[in-house]
DNA sequence: AATTATTTGTGCGTATGTATC
DNA sequence: AGATACATACGCACAAATAAT
C-alpha cells in the first residue's frame, strides 16, 4: 500500500501528465485536495512539500501552488545540456585525430563540450560506455562502432538512448543490423575506384588485403569484387588476405599470416590494400622478400595519410576527408539536437595519385 | 522572530560548527529534541526534514539522524563529480593521440570520464575553455599549455580552480611564471643527450632547429647550448632557426624561412632538429638542394614518432614516453585527487639511433 | 529466537498567523 | 473588510525499522 501523500502526488503528476495541468496552471488548492481525495490537511501539505522539492511545483504564500515551465517527463533530463559524447573504437589511428579535430572545432563553437570514451574495439568495453553513458545529460551521442562487421551485443542500449530522445550518429561505419543515422565515407565506390585506377593502369592480376572485422574492410572487398567482375577479371582467393584488428595478442599472428601471403603472391601485379598502415607493413614485408614497389607490384591504398605519404615509397591511396567527416558529422548532430531528423550519407573520395603504382604496357 | 524550526535548524547547526557535532555523530533523537528545546514533535521533525533536503544530515529510521561526512562550507559543490577535464593544445599532432589514449586507460579504469578541450594553440580560446570549465563540477583538470614559452594572461583562472579545490596537473610543459605541477620530458637533457650523440659520432659543426613559442622549444635549445659549450665547440648563430608553430598564416612564411635557413647551413656536418615532424619538412627542402642525410649532413630529431620512422631516411630520434606519459600523468593527478599533494617530474629519454646520422672520421 | 524499548515514518485533528486578492 | 490560501505550531495515535536484552 503506497503512503496516501504518495497517493497526493500521483493524483497531481497525472493531471500534468495527461495536460489537464499545463507549466503555469493553478494546482487545486490544499482544501480542495483536502475534500477531494478524502485525507488530511497534513497529508496534502506533506505531498505538495516534496512536489514543491521535486521543482514539480512552486507555491506562493496566499496564492496557491503553481506547475512549473518545464514539462514532467523532461525533467529527468533537462534538454539544456551542452555535452556531447564521442565514443571511438580508437583514439590513436591515423585518422581519428584530424577527424576530431574538426568535429571538436564545430562543436564547440556553439558552445558544446566533448566527452570522450574508447572502447579499444572491444565489445564490453563499448557495453560499460553506453551504460554509463545512458545515465548522464547528454545532447548527443556520436558513435564510431566497434568491430562494425560483426553482430553487436549493444544494440538496445542505442535504442535506449533513442528512446530517451537523445541523437545517436555513427561516423565511419554503422551496425548494419540496427536502425541508424550516419556519416560515412562510400567504401564501396572507393574501392571500386581503386581497382578501376588499377585496371586502368593495365594490370589484371589484383589482389587484396582486407580487414575482417570492421565494415569499412567488408565495403572495400566488396568494392573491389564488384569492380574485378565488371571488368571481366579472375578472382584468385589465394591473392586475398583477411586481418582482424591488431589487439596485443594478435601482432605476432597477423606477421606470420602476411609473411605466408607474400609467399603466394606470384603472378599478381597490384594489390588493393586497406589502408596505408597495412600498405607500409605489406611492403616491408615485401622489401624482406626482394620485391619492390611498384616495379613488382603496385600497390593502392586508402586514407591518404601522412605515414602513407612520407614512407620511401609513397603511397597512392583513395583520400579520406577526415577533418571534413568530423566537421560535417558535428553538424548534422548539432541539426539532429535541434530536432530535425537524421540522415545516412556516404561520401565519396578521390584518388591521390603518387608512386606506388606502375603502369604496365599491354 | 524567526519561526521555531528555524530555531531547531540553527541549534543543531550550531552544534556542528562549533564541533560538538561531528560528521558521522548521531543527532539527539526527536524526543529529546522535544524537551531540550520545548516544542512539539510536528516543528522537530520539520528542522530535521530541511537539514536533510540541505545534505546537513542524513536520517535512518529505527536508527536517528546523522551529521553528514562533508563539512557545512563545501556542501554546494559536492566533491564526488567523476569528470576529468583535458585542455590541451592540439589534438591532431603526432603524440596527443598516443598520449591521450594512455590517459583514457588510467582514468577510465577509475571510473572517470574526460571531457576534451583544445585551445588550438590561441590563449584566447584557453581563456573561454578556462571560464566554462571553472562553472563546471570537475575532478581534476590536465593541461597541455598553450604558447608555454610564452607569457600566459590567464593565470587567475588557474589559481582559481586550484581556490575551488580542483586539482590542475601541467603535462608536456607549464608556465614557467606560475606555481604549477607537471609531468614533463626533461627536454634539457634529452637535447643535451641528441647533441652528445652527434659530437661522438665526430661532429663538429652542429646547428639546430627550435620551436620559439613553447617551453619544449626552449629547453630543447638550452640543453644544446650547454652540450655545445661543455664540449667547447663554437655556436654559429647562422646555425640555428627559430619556427612558431604553424597557424593556417604562418605555413608559407615558415616554409619561406625554411629555404632561406638551408641556404645558410655550409659547413654544417648535423642539425638537431625540434621533432620528427619538422625534420621531414627540413628533409623534403634539403633535397630539393640535392643534400642528402645522412652523407651530406646528419639529424637528430625529437619524439621518435611513427612519421619519422617510416620516412625514406628514418630519423634517429630521441624517445618520447607517449602512452607513459598519459598514464603517468593519468595516476598522478588520480592521487592528487585523492588529496595528496602534486609532484614536478621530469621524466628522462633516451635516444632511438636510425639512419639519419653519419659516423665522421676525423 | 523472541521480546522490548527506542526511534523515525505516516497520518489525523485543531488552532493561529499572515499574505493575496 | 472579508474571503481564501498557504505557513507555522501543538498534540495524539499507530506503523515500521533498529538495536539491545
Amino acid at each position: 500500500m503506497k503512503p496516501k501523500y504518495q497517493q497526493v502526488k500521483d493524483y497531481i503528476k497525472d493531471q500534468i501528465t495527461s495536460e489537464k495541468l499545463l507549466p503555469g496552471d493553478k494546482v487545486m488548492s490544499e482544501t480542495e485536495l483536502i475534500q477531494v481525495l478524502d485525507v488530511s490537511r497534513h497529508t496534502v501539505r506533506k505531498a505538495l512539500n516534496e512536489l514543491s522539492m521535486e521543482q514539480v511545483i512552486e507555491t506562493f504564500k496566499g496564492k496557491g501552488s503553481f506547475i512549473k515551465d518545464m514539462s514532467l517527463d523532461k525533467r529527468s533530463h533537462n534538454r539544456q545540456s551542452k555535452v556531447i559524447a564521442l565514443v571511438t573504437a580508437f583514439i590513436n589511428d591515423t585518422i581519428f585525430p584530424e577527424l576530431m579535430n574538426g568535429l571538436e572545432q564545430v562543436l564547440s563553437e556553439e558552445g558544446y563540450s566533448i566527452m570522450l570514451y574508447t572502447t579499444r574495439n572491444r565489445v564490453d568495453s563499448e557495453r560499460e560506455i553506453l551504460q554509463k553513458i545512458y545515465e548522464m545529460d547528454l545532447a548527443g551521442v556520436i558513435v564510431e562502432p566497434t568491430k562494425s562487421a560483426l553482430p553487436n551485443p549493444n544494440g538496445r542500449f542505442y535504442e535506449g538512448l533513442k528512446a530517451k530522445g537523445i541523437p545517436v550518429l555513427f561516423i565511419h561505419a554503422y551496425y548494419h543490423h540496427m536502425d541508424c543515422d550516419y556519416v560515412i565515407v562510400d567504401d564501396v565506390k572507393a574501392a571500386y575506384e581503386a581497382c578501376s585506377y588499377l585496371i586502368n593502369k593495365g594490370h589484371r592480376k589484383i589482389g587484396g588485403i582486407f580487414k575482417s572485422d570492421d565494415l569499412q574492410g567488408h565495403k572495400r572487398y566488396e568494392g573491389y569484387l564488384n569492380c574485378m567482375i565488371d571488368h571481366g577479371l579472375h578472382i584468385n582467393e589465394d591473392h586475398i588476405m583477411w586481418q582482424a584488428t591488431e589487439d596485443e595478442h594478435a601482432i605476432f599472428n597477423n606477421k606470420m599470416l602476411l609473411k605466408d601471403f607474400v609467399s603466394r603472391l606470384k603472378g599478381c601485379s597490384a594489390l588493393v590494400c586497406y589502408n596505408d598502415e597495412f600498405a607500409i607493413d605489406l611492403m616491408e614485408e615485401l622489401e624482406q622478400e626482394a620485391l619492390q614497389v611498384p616495379d613488382d607490384i603496385s600497390i593502392v591504398a586508402f586514407d591518404n595519410t601522412k605515414l602513407g605519404d612520407n614512407y620511401k615509397v609513397s603511397i597512392t591511396s583513395m583520400d579520406h576527408p577526415k577533418a571534413y567527416l568530423g566537421q560535417h558529422a558535428g553538424r548534422q548532430l548539432l541539426r539532429m539536437i535541434e530536432g530535425e531528423k537524421g540522415i545516412q550519407e556516404a561520401l565519396e573520395v578521390s584518388i591521390h595519385e603518387k608512386s606506388s603504382v606502375k603502369a604496365l604496357q599491354s
